[in-house]
DNA sequence: TAAAGCAACTTGTACAAACAAGCGAGACCA
DNA sequence: TGGTCTCGCTTGTTTGTACAAGTTGCTTTA
């Protein structure tokens, strides 16, 4: 591990264990650099980490402060359904409802940047935590991937993970378009809930190591199952509110 | 303008231009370096502001590449309902439908760091754009905020602004819990919609860059008012899905 | 022909030094 | 008393250097 991961673990985990509690200043650049016997731009990188992660905010001239003390989870969460599940103690399961081929149409091809027309894989899936089901998965794959995806178990509980023991692939990047709709009758009857009530749905386009895109996907959790959780500042931020689209 | 600002935005130009279009490399840093005359390491912090925002890609080794085009907003948008309306081209309006003092409650006293049933302002706004009612925002604020609140115009465009004028107070870090809900009677009324129908909740906590907290409200978007838009990365990221609480 | 390995290239990490810029508290002055 | 000013402290920016580590394509080898 990279020396400044390490200080930024050693000050997380003090933060989290309460010897800097929030509100509190942190120790100066120097001090940790004495402290840590490293130089002040590594313990500058180390800082950066907690500031991104959002436990700690900082502006020029004043001391550090602590605004968090919860370990925020790492990022496979955000594509992972059953990582994520497993990480806050919960039992993902998953199933396929239908898997076909189908000519892209002209938005898709934008999305997968390929060309229109060109085929693609649609696959449908329930996703379920704890039993219940609460997403509805509906993916378009690019057909470079598609062979990989449909090797899948139909059951299978971790597509991100299977699809990287099986060719290598990680899904590094990713945009993401979060609002509200209402459940569809496909929609409502896979989740067992009304027609017409909220679903908190989440567009998606996903990216390779490389820079390919790999999926996009139109995700559906049913009200109440999910929250998004995100931490921002006047410094870095990382989210955008745009018009309805 | 610090050196590494200006050399992030000429690249981002160069990339929303098309000069480097989506899926290319960027040139390395050492050509970077030369053609800006300046050092490595300012070239490096001029790029990483770049694969913040979601528009370069990079892992080592390899050159990095372009992810996308579309300029992300800065931050001030997602505490500033009418800042964002600007910037998008739209008119924000607001008005206070309701203003009054009372304890705080426990779980209130948590998010704003004060002692449960100190007095706290409740104020209930409804937001529109370009007239058409999109937002209700119930925002309860801390004590020592209160006074200043209340001398607000009820039809203050931007409350952020309006406080930074008259107080100085910048609301520096905010958290933010987005999930779906069902409209209430009086979110159905004020909105326009029917009750029941979907609304894109965003319960958030903002903190002054002191870290003390100033506010924490629950808004309620209309469904497709407004879209939220997150860019992530295997390094690096600011998104947490957690469990509905 | 295909796998293994090498070599050049590119990004990541770490250290050191110097100056710029913002903050905060105490000193000073009206 | 109340405001202003200055000075020390702390974080931000920039440069330079050296080495580590991952990628990629070419060469070598079996």
């Amino acid at each position: 591990m990279a020396r400044y991961e390490h200080i930024a673990g050693e000050l997380r985990d003090a933060i989290i264990r309460g010897d800097h509690p929030i509100g509190t200043q942190l120790p100066t650049e120097a001090e940790l650099a004495s402290r840590f016997n490293a130089a002040r731009g590594t313990v500058r990188q180390a800082v950066a980490v907690l500031v991104a992660e959002g436990l700690v905010g900082t502006r020029q001239g004043a001391r550090r402060i602590v605004l968090g003390s919860e370990r925020s989870q790492s990022f496979a969460e955000l594509h992972s359904f059953a990582q994520w599940a497993r990480s806050v103690g919960h039992q993902a399961g998953g199933l396929v409802l239908d898997s076909h081929r189908r000519p892209s149409t002209p938005s898709e091809a934008v999305r997968l940047a390929i060309t229109p027309g060109e085929e693609v894989l649609v696959v449908v899936r329930l996703r379920r935590l704890d039993g219940e089901p609460v997403l509805v998965e509906r993916t378009v794959y690019a057909n470079w991937i598609a062979p990989a995806v449909e090797k899948l178990d139909p059951a299978c509980e971790s597509v991100t993970q299977e699809l990287y023991e099986a060719v290598g692939l990680v899904f590094a990047y990713g945009e993401h378009l979060i609002d509200a709709v209402a459940a569809g009758a496909e929609d409502a009857r896979l989740l067992g809930v009304r027609r017409g009530s909220p679903l908190l749905r989440q567009r998606r386009t996903t990216t390779s190591q490389e820079g390919r895109p790999v999926e996009c996907s139109d995700d559906r959790y049913r009200a109440g199952s999910v929250t998004f959780s995100i931490r921002n500042s006047t410094t870095a931020n990382s989210l955008v509110r745009r018009a309805g689209d």
